[in-house]
DNA sequence: TAAACGTATGAGCAGATGTTCATACGTTTA
DNA sequence: TAAACGTATGAACATCTGCTCATACGTTTA
């Protein structure tokens, strides 16, 4: 669909400046893309679950997987989604892989979040 | 698969106060569905561009689609699930409906995740 | 009151997503 | 070095999601 085409009310006159004004201040694409991929990592009860458990300390996979009662694989999917976001980190100790959370944003986000849902 | 049967690391004797101390500090199930659900609906780049048009003036449903170039059907859809999550709120005004934001926690959220991305 | 306008909504479709299964990889152990 | 262990990963499948299209609804206008 051509721009022009896009259908709008026959408030012309007295919207057009709204339309403008929130166009032009409209972060850019790229922006906005990164920001919803990042929301969209926490719209998963697994992977909410895998950063509460985070929350109290650092865990190896298994540990994970026994916590949130779901198998290796799953958890070893979505643990790289997570890692992809930047929200957790990792390392090696032996066999195992230590997952530990980040930073202190995924805290931040997820108690905004709580905050909004216990109203 | 039953509870008694999810796969688990050896280290067992190691491990396995963490795994209860993580299993007693997870909020319940309910609590986090709904904040999975809450961030499900930040997770698209519609309705995150919706949510930063009412960022600056609330706005009728034709005004939004216009600004956005979308269809006004496809932004009704979008603002149906933001109005649920109880993070736009309505009225009418005449052949109108005026959105709005419902409240500033929308806008902390967001720059939560900005933050994240801009690192 | 009939037509026009602005908005809402259900059905349908294409693409995205989360889990399972099988298996491969890297490290440690025997 | 072969086996065991912990983890990662690709394919397949079922489910979910966002858009389009057609149409219905509520309000205002002629």
């Amino acid at each position: 669909m051509a721009i022009s085409d896009v259908e709008h009310c026959d408030e012309i006159h007295r919207h057009a400046g709204v339309v403008l004004k929130t166009q032009r201040q409209m972060p850019d694409e790229d922006e906005l893309y990164d920001l919803a991929e990042l929301f969209k990592v926490f719209g998963d009860s697994t992977r909410i679950r895998i950063l509460f458990a985070l929350f109290e300390q650092e865990m190896c996979v298994c540990d994970i997987a026994e916590s949130l009662e779901m198998t290796q694989s799953a958890i070893s999917h979505q643990l790289r989604i997570l890692k992809q976001s930047k929200l957790v980190g990792n390392r090696r100790e032996g066999k195992q892989i230590i997952y530990f959370l980040a930073d202190d944003h995924v805290r931040t986000i997820i108690d905004q979040g709580l905050n909004h849902i216990e109203e």
